[in-house]
DNA sequence: ACCTGAACACCGTTCAAGT
DNA sequence: ACCTGAACACCGTTCAAGT
């Protein structure tokens, strides 16, 4: 029944537009030049289309950034992540944010600025019910599923920050935590003691190790406000 | 010796232009409306001048954002704040920020676009100190001074977020955070029942006391980290 | 030294007109 | 129903020209 000319016109052209391949060009366009190079011009170019089509199958710029994420963070968030404990858990999810906002840096202030919407709640959920399994009673969850949300966050903007100013002048991550360092490290002793002592530090550290260790502290607080 | 026409030739006219006053319009602009309400031609005509002229005085608008942000940051980490513990220290700090960006939004998302700058390295150093004296570790004390900035960072961005949207739809917070738990009770209870039972506790909440929350929790966590 | 304001090279978004 | 592409109302930034 669904053939010939019936089925034909009832389905799209194989290089219609689309949603799907409007946030796919979308996302390879941030992917590639970042926040600033997703525009309705290049992107209209690459879909080899005219700027006011894609507005037939998108609202707005701010409604594909949405999609864009959302489209991230649902990968994100359907890999399966059987470990023992519900602690264990949580720290996987987590893990899988910070590496999904590493490999796509506009994923961080996508995220930030749809607050409440579909992808947050993919990671709220996600996180809430290993937290419900460890016990955290009722009238606690929403405050700590949010302090680990905004941590997320948090630490996935810093490193959007991190990636994006480090292109913007040329340099890699390294090189650019690096000058950072140097200017640290020159800072005035009185005003400073603390930031310049820890300036050596801040270069050579290691942004994953550094994310757990503020999860863990985060779910050892948890622990200690259960009495364990 | 400082008078006369000498004097007048080196002091400026008392409505010239100037890097503090910039600053102070810019923040006037930004309070007033919005991040999006910052722009050259809306500053030069509330100084009364052209959108040139502000170049003579700042590089880009990157920097002037980044410099109104400093001005806040730097009076908020420059009040006083002397508890007893340096764990009520660092809470108290922790709060200034807070109430900081709930006043001025805009601060949230300059702060995170500035990483290991002035304003970043102010807040660094206030709350190192009591850090250290906290008795943590030289080198566990990046992590944990990092893991609480990110913190920081990621409850302001996602409040000022929060006032910007519901800004951006002619509501208030609340009704905004209403608008969102409602949207998030009606969820599928197969797909998304922790958010469901969480949605009526988040329109409640106080943001004050959830930020508190997360603080509390790392702080408990680094009591943990150091075997109390 | 500092300011003016036109001009440049962009944006997101809209909309009449086409197929 | 979907697409085209010119046009509108903006941006940040530059720069010759002024004082």
């Amino acid at each position: 029944m669904r053939q010939g000319k019936k089925a034909r016109s009832t389905q799209r052209r194989e290089d219609s537009l689309s949603p799907d391949r409007i946030v796919e060009a979308s996302i390879a366009l941030l992917d590639s030049s970042g926040e600033k190079g997703l525009t309705f011009r290049a992107l209209s170019e690459r879909l080899a289309t005219g700027p006011g089509a894609i507005y037939w199958h998108i609202a707005s710029k701010n409604d594909l950034l949405t999609a864009a994420c959302d489209a991230i963070v649902a990968r994100t968030m359907s890999a399966p992540v059987d470990d023992a404990t519900p602690k264990a858990t949580i720290r996987a999810l987590a893990l899988a944010m910070f590496d999904a906002i590493d490999a796509h840096p506009w994923v961080g202030s996508a995220l930030t600025r749809a607050p409440g919407q579909l992808p947050m709640v993919r990671v709220l959920e996600r996180i809430g019910q290993p937290l419900r399994a460890l016990g955290v009673p009722d009238e606690e969850q929403w405050a700590t599923v949010s302090a680990l949300l905004s941590y997320i966050l948090g630490v996935g903007g810093q490193n959007a920050a991190n990636t994006h100013f480090a292109r913007e002048q040329g340099l890699d991550r390294t090189n650019f935590l690096n000058e950072v360092s140097t200017v640290w490290s020159q800072l005035d002793p009185d005003e400073y003691p603390f930031t310049r002592s820890v300036a050596r530090r801040m270069s050579a550290h290691d942004d994953r190790v550094d994310f757990l260790v503020g999860i863990d502290l985060m779910l050892d607080g948890i622990g200690v406000a259960r009495g364990r």
